[in-house]
DNA sequence: TTGTAGGCGTTATCAG
DNA sequence: CTGATAACGCCTACAA
């Protein structure tokens, strides 16, 4: 591949001014310019970004870690940072740790060793995170994604976890219910799990309820029918069930009425994130919306107001619930 | 931040020695070495790639171009190129064109500039694409994912789609429909989507029957009820419908129940992908399956084999009919 | 096993 | 407005 030198020389100028016909066309006579973009048309030149980041040291790249991207609400706020980063001139490199803290350490090293400009970290359990610990030394723009750990005063995009799901479970028992209870996927993975069961006891002990243990299921967006039909028999079977995630509440919703359950008649559901497939499905899930575009948008405005050397406010964004047909008063009107 | 030639420095060493003991560490002795690593740890030292990358004239970075990630396909897609690019230690540079060609190539362009080791592409419509045309003539490694074009020789990772709606619509065809829709998005986008709509028409022009017009939808996964429901009556109303992608199945089938239809008692509805949800849903989507993880993997492996300097066969994959609860036999046995 | 030196393709500083 | 030249940080013959 050609350089600037030998479109320089086919030019007939020098390699000085060859750049600027690039780099900055108006300090460049029209003429001048004109032969330069003559020559490096005809030479197939492009511009090495390699070059120019090595000696402007700054890459216009952004490293991106998220736990995965089977979960449409990482797909969707990467879509949404991808598209105003793009705006902005930045590329995204792009990696995923599935939730696994050492995966997570060697990628955020890699993209050090890149030097990306920024980073925008979603990181499974934040307040056991050795990578954010570690970050804390360096002096690199970064904003956290759902995760706010609660030492480091770190930049983070979020809702608040806890009171979103203390919201949600006093619908359920201002609908009338008093067995609800939690599933979730691996809770020593996922912070913002532990949070949302918080949430949950938070609620039921401020009713007067006693809250059940939390269901835990094998898989983030699985659920288990073998573990939940036992806990929907008996005197203290649940009426209504509040899921981390929506995709596990969607798979517990499929799951129960394949196997003849009536929701929301026999069991009420709710799930979180507020992703579009639960308000496609039929019936539709009532869930906790996370702003998930804006969440996205977001982060990459306030990392790339610290790249240009502000400090922008954090702050929590606001949730929203979302009522779907998954819900109704329990069956039994017992009490 | 710290380079080389300090560690050297520190360390008692040339900037070489110090240089090899990160890259090939077994030329050095041990104890050098170790005082090399005490001095690069001691000062922080962190190798710059983009130095090396300069230098070696290789990023070990693959560029990927997708439509989007609003639809789970490429999310998965990508996931699965993600998780084996990472394996052999590249890095992703991900950026999306929202089925724009102006965008499609300012992303390519870009990603040259970067001077990445490879492309894996997806674009809106291959047979109309200039950045495939443009980028015949560059010597880039080059995979396309479910695109494949007419003319151009280029790898592609697919699976027949025409094939695979031909077999869709004869499980329909087989089940006793006579009457049978195709719905789908922006048409003029999508060569995947025209692909798949020959499909349905070769398929009922072989069974004598006369293929119905498309039915657009303004979005390529979400359904219009208002389009829809006129053509559920009279006569010749649909008794099933074939869509071009799952999300756009599961979003009339959720639209048709909730209006009050029943599935697939009244119509059946068939998807295209094989999608999760579809299987996590009731009734579940029956749906012709793209192998998505296995496509990212092979795009990745076809990459890598063509950065090695060989050239692996090309071949469509095999797709795969899953049965699911959204198809029965026609309710009026008309005929 | 280690050192020397040149160059990868730009940009930026300084003269002219 | 244009040209010469020195970095940016690393790798890699080649020589010792």
């Amino acid at each position: 591949m050609s350089d600037l030198l030998q479109v320089a020389k086919l030019a007939g100028v020098s390699r000085a001014t060859a750049a600027r016909a690039f780099s900055s066309p108006d300090l460049v006579r029209e003429e001048t310019r004109n032969k330069i973009f003559a020559a490096s048309e005809q030479l197939g030149f492009r511009p090495n970004h390699i070059a120019r980041q090595l000696r402007t040291q700054s890459t216009r790249m952004i490293g991106v870690l998220l736990p995965s991207l089977q979960n449409p609400i990482f797909a969707a706020q990467l879509q949404a940072m991808e598209n105003l980063a793009q705006l902005h001139g930045y590329s995204l490199l792009v990696a995923t740790s599935n939730y696994q803290p050492l995966r997570e350490a060697a990628i955020v090293e890699n993209m050090l060793r890149q030097r990306v400009d920024g980073l925008v970290l979603t990181v499974a359990d934040a307040d056991h995170s050795a990578v954010l610990l570690d970050l804390q030394r360096e002096a690199i723009p970064l904003v956290l994604v759902h995760n706010s750990p609660q030492r480091l005063g770190l930049p983070a995009v979020r809702v608040d976890n806890r009171l979103a799901v203390m919201q949600a479970t006093g619908v359920l028992l201002k609908l009338g219910h008093r067995h609800i209870g939690m599933i979730a996927g691996p809770m020593l993975q996922s912070d913002r799990a532990r949070q949302r069961y918080q949430g949950y006891c938070d609620a039921m002990s401020k009713a007067g309820l006693t809250p059940a243990d939390v269901v835990e299921m094998p898989d983030h967006i699985h659920s288990d029918l073998n573990t939940l039909l036992p806990l929907l028999h008996g005197p203290r079977a649940f009426t209504a069930l509040l899921c981390t995630n929506d995709l596990l509440a969607l798979s517990v919703m499929g799951e129960l009425m394949r196997t003849g359950y009536q929701i929301p008649r026999q069991i009420s559901v709710i799930g979180f994130d507020g992703i579009e497939m639960g308000r496609m499905q039929f019936p539709s899930l009532s869930s906790v919306v996370q702003p998930l575009e804006e969440m996205g948008r977001l982060a990459i405005a306030h990392l790339l107001a610290q790249i240009a050397g502000e400090t922008p406010p954090p702050g929590c964004l606001a949730h929203q619930f979302r009522y779907g047909e998954s819900i109704a008063p329990p069956a039994t009107q017992t009490l």
